[in-house]
DNA sequence: ATAAATAAATGAGCATACTCATTTTATGAA
DNA sequence: TTCATAAAATGAGTATGCTCATTTATTTAT
């Protein structure tokens, strides 16, 4: 095996060209996509416009993913895994105490949602929904709700290591990701200047609910 | 005007066979959907089937609702305004202490919701959603979700005025409309049986919350 | 009772998300 | 280079949610 003339760049597998078609096309579909959605929602972009946008035939669409919703989740895989990442790289936030640290998260994943406020409407509460047989999102959100909530749970641990906070342990994540439910709620419904009301409430409630837990009676 | 003869039953309109072929129509119309959501879920079923089962030619499923999806809405309707005459009736819950009382509500609206668990899972999500343009769903259920919340508000000030927790308002029904969706998303991935676990996560977590708001540090 | 006016029902037709049998393209072997 | 095989692209076809011009039923006026 691997007998014929070597290739300039070298690869791992004998294969090239058509891994690289493969991946250039889903990048073209996505960027199409999200393109589109910004501009028209979800419910105003049809299959067809982002096939005609991504210069492939309608059918093929769906040999990359399988329905609509799929495709759009894939913005909030997205969005997770560049917060993750972008987190990562704070150095100065990690050391900062924990409202601090929650108030920059949630800041930054509603300025990442922005641009696309219709679009989130439409999508980001089904993208909460899992298992429902019939609904392609199950297994995929599913995941993406897990990475999500691990993250969040790391946080915590982290300010349980420092005693901030008394343990909370894995409910502790469930509540915030809750809490951020809450808020993008209270964000698309928001029609004040820049959205300054809920930054409010996202201030307010997170040191409430931090002084809450400092003063303990959380025997869960 | 008035003029013709009298009708056996006194009406305070003239008209009268067809307001009452109407509300007829609309009623078999729900009847046969909740009954084949239930079976099939959503997606699973069509609007074909929901009109040959009403009896009715399927364009006119769509003179009584705007989308399937304003049929589907329509059971939180009911959902919601069952719950609230429930509630009048139930004097002995009336004066029992705030955490109970919400493990009630909560406790019923699950029961209610059990025999529609794929259907739930499919449009609760959704049914959150307000605004988006695009969303036909909009109008009627923001005006439910502000049926909800002030339901919930209503009870909450009671316990106000009883002392048993500090003022918290608006705010506390929010918040207590947004533990009953933390509630139906666990209850959603709960395998248990009877859905316990839920059901010992509700308690838990009503206890919780009031121990907490009784010790004060609600400097909202 | 009859006709005019209005409301409701109808179903053919449309748009679109998605499927699948067929065609095209890339790959590895001879 | 040539062929056989596998992967990927294609677009006509399908099912379904929904629209709308037309038909049918009910009410009002004469």
């Amino acid at each position: 095996m691997k007998t014929t003339r070597a290739k300039p760049k070298d690869e791992k597998k004998p294969s090239g060209k058509r891994d690289r078609n493969k991946e250039k096309t889903k990048q073209q579909i996505l960027a199409a996509a999200l393109e589109l959605f910004r501009k028209h929602g979800l419910e105003g972009t049809t299959t067809k416009q982002i096939s005609q946008k991504s210069k492939i035939a309608e059918g093929t669409l769906f040999n990359y993913f399988k329905t609509k919703e799929d495709l759009a989740l894939y913005f909030f895989q997205k969005e997770t895994s560049d917060l993750i990442k972008w987190f990562a790289k704070e150095e100065r936030l990690q050391k900062a105490p924990l409202p601090e640290k929650l108030f920059a998260i949630i800041h930054r994943q509603l300025e990442y949602i922005t641009p696309y406020e219709d679009f989130i409407g439409a999508v980001f509460f089904r993208s909460l929904q899992a298992h429902s047989k019939l609904s392609p999102l199950s297994l995929e959100s599913q995941e993406l709700r897990l990475k999500y909530l691990r993250f969040v749970r790391d946080v915590l641990q982290q300010a349980e290591e420092n005693e901030e906070i008394p343990r909370v342990g894995e409910m502790g994540a469930y509540a915030v990701g809750l809490f951020y439910v809450g808020i993008v709620m209270h964000w698309l419904h928001d029609g004040s200047e820049g959205k300054q009301k809920t930054l409010a409430l996202l201030d307010r409630s997170l040191n409430l609910a931090t002084k809450v837990l400092k003063k303990g009676g959380w025997d869960w």
